[in-house]
RNA sequence: UCCUCGGUAGCUCAGCGGUAGAGCAUGCGGCUGUUAACCGCAGGGUCGUAGGUUCAAAUCCUACCCGGGGAGCCA
């Protein structure tokens, strides 16, 4: 008998037939008698391992037979494809070893809660579907690397410790610096202009920090952006690159993530559709169609469909419960854990139609010059079928350093994508302001402090040129890829207004 | 800061005035192809905390603590 090659699950179809040996956990366990099927995952991926008590030695049963999930295993067998298994491959054992027998472990293969989970972080990141997503993840940073790499920018850091704020309106985190003021950055944006300057293209790749005390499923005090910044690129140029580098992220993730969206469940459809052709809609145009009467009626249709929903799973509610005395047991089991679900998807329909109306409401009274708050954003992007950019902002919300239209004085030249299927906001940014003159009256006008700007200023005293940039959340994208409810599974440990830990 | 929902077994939940329940997990037993396997038995609880109403409180009331979601703000 030939020596089992070490491999790891997600390359055994480099080995079908052959002999191998792998090194995991056990994630779940069936067993009948003089049978254990170990599904045992690596990192890679997950597989089922067969073993047969007539097949394998005393020490290789009894190890099978005492390891409790997640206790760490080597085992050697033979690979079999077989379509109906997790991963398509099949391991009947020949020999297996208990590296470390686990103890009871908490995240049981049943349904857990939110804050159990965040809880136990460290080790919900081994369940699968926190693999899928954290391997979307990695394709998501790769594609980006790629993406800019491929056109010549240059990956440059922006310090995470700053003595200036960005934009006077978010909160920060403020620390003692060897006798005073620091802040966490908030945006890599001032320094990447610098680094423009220097190398023309460049993007920088970063931690970034938020002290808004947010706590909805949109936001992290700790999240990831990309800030590319680019010299001699106008709004328009901006605009394209963002297209270019979402539809680069998406089609890799289309390619490189097919079992991981599998898992997901995610509709591929909406993500077939945004590699391109990104509508650009200025903000004129979106006051006209958050205000028009067709955004009411999608509002009306869709609360009108949460009325049929509804009341069909409440109907099936009701017939479940009336028939579950006669039910057999099992019948029973599957009865409860529809019932969890119908419950959940009623109580979503619940707030849904109490906020629809508001949404509704409030989209009506929107008036011109007004920012655009998360239900006009998803009242918006309703009426299109991939993400869509808005540009052209009144500057009056908008951050000092934008430029303004030339073309019209009230608007500034700013750009933000929305992603499609309610997710919103994933890229903010724009054409820079190259005007010193003015930039000095913006920063006064922003009451913000003169001092902390003299080197920003350089930029504009040396060379000004035509100049954009802007920033993508990282988390948020994943979020939209990966289809998820929450962006905090998108980071292997969230930071949110009250969590430190794990 | 405000609005809203929740806290019952290790976990997910049901019970909503009258002796504390189920599934999963754990332990033991059964089953030679299982797919959140299945079947049987067992252990496991100051019903978030503190007051109050009541013959009787997990259940009703008040306050507080903790968590989820949302608003504002944002990527």
């Amino acid at each position: 008998m030939s020596t089992p090659v070490y491999t790891t699950i997600y390359h055994l179809k480099d080995h079908e037939g052959g002999l191998v040996t792998l090194k995991g956990w056990l994630y779940n366990k069936r067993s009948s008698k003089g049978l254990h099927f170990l599904v045992v995952r690596d990192g890679s991926g997950l597989c089922q391992c067969v073993v047969s008590q007539e097949l394998v030695d005393e020490a290789a049963w009894n190890g099978a037979d005492e390891a409790t999930q997640e206790s760490s295993m080597e085992l050697s067998g033979s690979v079999r494809k077989d379509e109906k298994q997790v991963g398509g491959y099949e391991i009947q054992v020949n020999s297996l070893r208990l590296i470390h027998k686990a103890e009871e472990y908490p995240i049981t293969p049943k349904e857990h809660g939110v804050d159990f989970l965040m809880n136990h972080r460290h080790l919900w990141l081994r369940s699968q579907r926190q693999w899928a997503i954290l391997r979307v993840r990695n394709s998501v940073i790769m594609s980006i690397h790629h993406f800019y790499q491929e056109r010549g920018f240059v990956q440059m850091d922006a310090p995470i410790l700053t003595g200036t704020a960005v934009e006077g309106t978010s909160t920060l985190f403020e620390m003692e610096y060897f006798g005073r003021s620091a802040y966490l950055t908030q945006s890599g944006q001032l320094h990447g202009e610098a680094m423009a300057m220097a190398f023309g293209k460049i993007y920088t790749f970063g931690p970034t920090f938020r002290a808004e005390k947010s706590k909805t499923r949109r936001h992290l005090t700790e999240f990831w952006m990309i800030e590319p910044e680019m010299a001699f690129y106008d709004l328009d140029m901006a605009m394209q690159l963002a297209e270019d580098m979402l539809g680069r992220i998406v089609s890799d993730a289309l390619k490189n993530c097919q079992a991981e969206l599998e898992i997901l469940e995610r509709d591929l459809e909406p993500l077939k559709r945004s590699i391109s052709g990104y509508p650009r809609v200025s903000y004129d145009d979106a006051v006209d169609i958050l205000k028009s009467d067709k955004t009411a009626q999608m509002v009306k249709d869709k609360l009108a469909g949460l009325d049929l929903e509804g009341a069909s799973l409440s109907s099936e509610l009701a017939k479940g419960k009336s028939e579950y005395g006669q039910a057999k047991k099992w019948e029973k089991k599957k009865f409860d854990s529809r019932e969890l679900e119908i419950n959940r998807r009623l109580a979503e329909i619940e707030e849904d139609r109490r906020n629809l109306p508001a949404w509704l409401a409030s989209a009506t009274a929107f008036e011109w010059g007004n920012d655009f708050g998360g239900s006009d954003e998803t009242l918006i992007t309703w009426h299109f079928d991939r993400p869509i950019i808005v540009h052209r902002f009144p500057h009056e919300f908008k951050a000092f350093y934008m430029k303004r239209d030339p073309e019209d004085d009230r608007v500034a030249l700013g750009m933000d994508v929305l992603a499609p299927e309610g997710y919103g906001e994933i890229v903010g940014g724009g054409e820079r302001a190259t005007d010193l003159a003015f930039l000095e009256a913006q920063v006064k006008k922003h009451g913000l402090p003169e001092e902390a700007f003299t080197w920003y200023f350089d930029l504009r005293r040396y060379g000004s040129v035509t100049h954009s940039g802007f920033g993508l959340g990282l988390e948020r994208t994943v979020t939209w890829i990966c289809g998820l409810h929450h962006l905090r599974e998108t980071i292997p440990f969230a930071r949110t207004l009250d969590r430190l830990y794990p």
